[in-house]
DNA sequence: CGTATTGTACTATACAAGTAATACAATTGG
DNA sequence: CCAATTGTATTACTTGTATAGTACAATACG
């Protein structure tokens, strides 16, 4: 089992919703790499009680971004798209740029001073890192992947 | 038209949350004051276009919250109920402190170092606040709320 | 007392999103 | 060719939201 989701059917949030976040953020952290399968719909759906169909419509979503693409037949799947990783990080660094913006001006809105806004975050911001370090240092390969040239071949083609 | 509300139908947020939050928001500021009253439900409908059933329904919601209370005839309406406002507050201030845990955990999952996170954070709310000054000292005051009385009378009862 | 205004109740309809059930098409390996 | 496995298409069901229309109960004012 090569990668795990994070999936919670009562978080409100659709299922496949959360299926398309935790692959972006799966590429953007370069824990995907450029043509490793992701798990077949069936097996994502069994593991967690939904339809296959709602798996599918997280990955055919995700192919019309351009993010992965799909094989039919024993050895196919969906496979993370090559040439594509930088961009989705950069995408979503974006996106949490915008967080942040978004979390500031919900705390201006309740009349916090700016002062008393930075020491609350930087709280939170220490008490996470204390109990969670960061794992490795997170370098991501972008070289290889620039280039558009596949890290790797997973079975041979007729091109 | 003592209070506004920015209604967004096109936000894919329901229109009636919308209007809660509007609420919950501006009573926990201090902006609604105990025994304020808000705008009818047909005055809010025709003002945004919307049916006046589903502004009933987010009053309804915040009745049972015990946000509001509400008073049927020709001076009738619905206000804000005493002695919810320090209560309010502290909850949204709550809720804010998880939004920032949220955002924390997002830049964490990207990959971000603790420091990178504080900075960018630090810029974002000295950008917000230098283009949004705080209006007034945001005081609100609650000990006329915690003491149960109301600030004032909108009009004479029985009791 | 009568009228106007307020929130509320009720029913019906419409629409969109999410999910589910089933069957189908494409590919690989025997 | 046949069987297994993959993603896909189609259809339908459920839920949440919004709308519309009508009617009702309560209150205040003249």
């Amino acid at each position: 089992m090569a990668v795990w989701f994070d999936i919670d059917p009562k978080s409100g949030v659709p299922i496949f919703k959360q299926v398309i976040e935790q692959v972006k953020r799966a590429v953007a952290t370069g824990m995907l790499k450029p043509d490793e399968r992701l798990p077949t719909v069936r097996e994502l759906a069994e593991e967690h009680s939904i339809n296959p169909n709602t798996i599918g419509k997280a990955y055919q979503n995700l192919e019309v971004m351009g993010l992965v693409y799909t094989r039919p037949g024993v050895r196919g799947g969906t496979f993370i798209a090559p040439g594509v990783v930088a961009g989705v990080r950069q995408v979503e660094l974006e996106r949490f740029q915008d967080d942040l913006q978004k979390v500031v001006r919900e705390g201006y809105d309740l009349g916090l001073e700016q002062d008393e806004m930075g020491n609350r975050f930087q709280n939170e911001l220490t008490e996470w890192y204390s109990a969670h370090p960061l794992p490795a240092p997170a370098t991501i390969n972008l070289a290889s992947d620039l280039s558009g040239r596949p890290a790797r071949k997973l079975y041979s083609t007729k091109e």
